[in-house]
DNA sequence: CAGTATCCTTCCAGATACTG
DNA sequence: CAGTATCTGGAAGGATACTG
């Protein structure tokens, strides 16, 4: 005989961070997140791209965050994508991005990488006020995804899709992608041993590192 | 008959969002975190401010971290603080923060709060950009503890204690500082009913409305 | 494709007892 | 005070079978 409520697990504390993770504190959450602040995703799509994760898992996600608000349904078809009150994730998400890339070393045998996760990568890493003048964009063509990066004056802007008229065009795949951003590999030793390719302005590369934070990074394999 | 690992569960991807959650995303941690990025603490006075949480488990958590160099033990006597790398979750613990308070409603009666949580809520609320020219300390008076916020033409910095020279001080209590932050209370409305006092400059309380951006937001009633 | 339903394991909350 | 160790019920998570 089951009486009353089943107990959320809930901080119940005052406070703006036990608030927020009683939200999204749970495992897998903020993964969802993550997939969907990079565009709308279907329940199959989501699914592909969160290995390990139960179908029923998912689908009890998706419904808590769809009755607060953080998910929406579209109006045609079967996606989901973020409401605005999950768009305000977005700078939660980078910075946490940003601070766990850090502790990635090199990708162990048995881990997942997909495409798109080096999206959000560029977007954590992306700092246009390292050369506040400057207005190019870049293409990132990482296995068989393509989207580019707009620096414009200080301000960034990342979107999936080719670029119209990039300053240049790095191609590689996605591990590869994603060590440079975890800085176990630097990018120019990426090109000199032929994982990544470029296309177009050789400065442009240089600038586009700069903006990513990965030009006056010291080597991996400092002098000793 | 327990063989091999004990299996940790980790997502396995090559991804900084899903290396920070192998190490923050359990429950409590981030908590723990929170704590003690307003100052060391000691393993009793976490277990009090962590209320529901197991003694085992704010054991094994400090133990993980501190393997992992998020914490520190003090040189002297029992405290636990931050590494660096656990510093370098305060963009991240801030921007979760700011997203949580806007989902926290009239506090309920089982919730519990702290007054320092406030002193995070302002660090997090707190923008000098929305007054760059102006140079001056604030202190607040939270139930038993006293911190300061002080502005510098353009950079803010907080720290615990009373201020040497502030432009004013204001006193309340834990749950009426929170509301204010949380947006279900208006600072002035707070004034009005004798639950918020000041001491000091009344320009000076305006002006720190605004940096904590508590200034512009439309009251909690307006005319229907 | 988009989910439910089920079964089993692991984790967590709370209590308490014990050690240095 | 500062933990470690153990136990227990219940909730959350993981794998998979099944349905519209």
């Amino acid at each position: 005989m089951r009486t009353g409520t089943p107990k959320e697990r809930n901080y119940r504390q005052y406070c703006g961070l036990a608030a927020g993770l009683d939200v999204i504190g749970e495992r897998w959450t903020l993964l969802i997140v993550r997939e969907l602040l990079l565009g709308p995703r279907r329940y199959n799509e989501l699914l592909a791209d969160l290995p390990g994760m139960g179908t029923n898992l998912l689908a009890d996600r998706l419904k808590k965050l769809r009755e607060l608000g953080v998910v929406e349904r579209e109006e045609a078809g079967h996606g989901y994508r973020l409401g605005p009150l999950g768009e305000g994730l977005r700078e939660s998400v980078l910075a946490l991005s940003k601070w766990g890339v850090g502790l990635l070393g090199e990708p162990q045998a048995d881990m997942v990488t997909r495409p798109h996760w080096g999206l959000l990568a560029v977007q954590a890493m992306a700092d246009a006020s390292r050369l506040p003048e400057l207005v190019e964009t870049y293409e990132f063509q990482v296995d068989d995804e393509t989207f580019h990066l707009t620096v414009d004056r200080g301000t960034v802007s990342t979107a999936r899709g080719p670029a119209a008229d990039p300053a240049m065009s790095v191609r590689t795949d996605a591990t590869t992608f994603v060590r440079i951003g975890a800085g176990v590999l630097g990018p120019f030793e990426a090109l000199a041993t032929g994982k990544l390719t470029f296309t177009g302005d050789q400065e442009a590369v240089l600038r586009c590192s700069t903006v990513l934070g990965l030009a006056e990074r010291p080597g991996p394999r400092p002098a000793a």
